[in-house]
DNA sequence: AATGAATGAGCCTTCATTCAT
DNA sequence: GATGAATGAAGGCTCATTCAT
């Protein structure tokens, strides 16, 4: 109760981010949080001013928690159909992670659906150096003329497939049955996501297995 | 007082629907909706019962006055690569539309974020027809044999393509800068798309502009 | 419904007492009240100018109702001991008569609590008749110089025994335990009261059968 | 602000008993009892969960104020005529004592017309081991084969002769004009229901006034 | 005459925040 | 530094009442 001082800090972004996620700024009550976080009720305005401050924290602790793993790296010479391949999987890893993340994402939704300024932190700050991954990667796939535009719309491409999965999995779930989608393996989503996206690049129809070298 | 009577109801649902999207369920206050309304404080409660009810209405109309056309149809014959330009085009024209849908997609956002009751009613109601209309295009463009899952996540390729402008629009926005994302156009984006299924599908390389090889 | 006008007023009395009654004057709803009597939700303000209007003819209704039955009479040269217990263990059935008047005498209680107008005008109309009633059997047993007060008393004495089993009834109910209580029989009680009384007024000490001449 | 911390919990069981008394559960409104104790709005929450919460301890209170008195007793080998006569002339006191009770007793009035969870602890807590102590003299008054169901109704004749007083003292007062109820000492009507309960067991023609012979 | 759709005052309750310790 | 008892602003909802028909 008083070595530990710093802990209920955390303590506190951690489980207001699970309890964000779950119900949304306003109807998420500090109270609830201070009591899951064994907290004091006035810790929150103690360590944080008010909720607000707390949830920016929440918000800014949770990306740093989710998206801190660096961007992949290859070693040189990879073959580009490779990294894009492992990247599409890493990105529905991360999105799909059943373990820690399932409030994580969710946090993250909310932030698309009403962007505070926490949003624009975390897009320089995690989003953008994946997002220069990939565009490095599709550089190498797309004829050295492309333009930035049909680059990035390009990129558009591989991660609204992968985030509608995340995004949208409420209607998907809905619409194919529970049961269908409870099949679906990260892997076999990602290997669709690959071979289409690599198809549509003009590389390889062929599926990752019957590829010659790896 | 007595011919607009049918309209408090309706001009509830609107105001409802901009302000839910603007501040979520719980930060939105039914005086406000009401007093933007114009209407009384008991209204709410006297039309929807209570204010999830005026929330699941609100999603409803949301979605029914954004998706109520019908389902594309096209004269039998027409080849399947124009019904699916034709469908993606129509699509990102909803998603996107400036002129209604400001508060429109934002609250769906919302409803994906935290599904609620009338996120499945909507799925039902005006998501599955599209969703079926779409894959029978797919039916036509895939070979006879195609597994059901890789219908459907050929299906979700292409939606997730689409609904990324609308999801993913503040970090878009923020990735390729202010001035690039405004000079999207709807029709370049759904030329991308299409022309990047249509490849991916194995079909056509010829749309958007008649491309020579890749 | 335009015939049964009148039936109408009838109804929402009858109706009101009982739930007037059952939850007391604020926690009946005119809401529920009209429904129940199948009459408009306008109703109750337009035949009785409001809530509170209702009420008062409620309490007239349903004391005329209830003790409209002449006050009980006997032919000449009947034995003042027969007549009390004819008067004991007519009150009684008044009190706990479970067919019609649960509410009525609920109703009551209430007005004994929180006395409106109403409580005067039904003492004079239809308590001081019955009162007199006892007060003159009581007189013929009662020594011929009784004072006033001692007569009253009395008076008071026999009704306390009687409105017991209905004022204190939760009470009682739990201090016998409910099993107990639910064997008692008016008309054992009626005995009870009224041996008891006898012997206090130093007749009798039998029980009402074994009086020789009745 | 400091010292009186505990009393704001008291003044809030005493305040509220006066108004739920004076008018009744639901027509009570807890901003004026809060008002009235000079408490803040919230503190009825904070107390007691909700108004009912409030409700029950108020009432739980105002028996704990009124009976709290140990039941009485007696030197052994007191006679069961003085303690009848004791037992009597101190619920008396009890239910008709001027100094505190008007709300009091009205609050009973209330819970009796419609009963809560209050009432069964009440009569549990205080009601019973005063009841029992009755039970107990009457037992030394009557026949040892009396069988339960005569002793209780017999208590209750004694009970019912007081509570009259109480319960229908508006009535009463009507009955026999406000200045003759006004001349009612306590002594004197307790000296009436002693005698008449004494002559009723057949105890006793003496005391108050060593009556000749009846 | 009688209705029922619509109202607005106000109630109970919640909840973020504060302040004395 | 950290607490938790207490607060007051405000929110959702109820309900008696009205008014146009």
């Amino acid at each position: 109760m008083h070595a530990q001082t710093e802990d209920v800090r955390t303590r506190l972004l951690e489980t207001a981010g699970e309890i964000f996620a779950e119900r949304g700024f306003s109807a998420a009550k500090v109270r609830d949080i201070c009591k899951a976080a064994e907290a004091n009720v006035a810790s929150v305005n103690y360590y944080f001013g008010d909720k607000m401050g707390l949830y920016i924290e929440t918000v800014k602790h949770a990306h740093a928690a989710n998206f801190s793993d660096p961007p992949p790296q290859w070693p040189s010479g990879t073959a580009a159909e490779i990294k894009l391949r492992g990247f599409i999987r890493g990105m529905l890893m991360h999105l799909l992670n059943p373990t820690r993340p399932a409030w994580n994402a969710k946090l993250m939704m909310r932030e698309m659906a009403e962007p505070t300024d926490a949003c624009k932190q975390i897009t320089e700050q995690y989003i953008r150096p994946m997002f220069c991954v990939l565009i490095s990667i599709l550089r190498e796939l797309l004829p050295a003329d492309v333009t930035d535009d049909k680059l990035h719309m390009t990129a558009f491409s591989v991660v609204g497939q992968c985030v509608f999965y995340r995004v949208q999995e409420p209607v998907a779930r809905e619409l194919v049955g529970e049961e269908a989608y409870a099949s679906y393996a990260v892997d076999q989503i990602a290997a669709h996501i690959a071979g289409f996206t690599l198809a549509a690049l003009g590389h390889s129809l062929s599926p990752p297995a019957a590829r010659p070298a790896l």
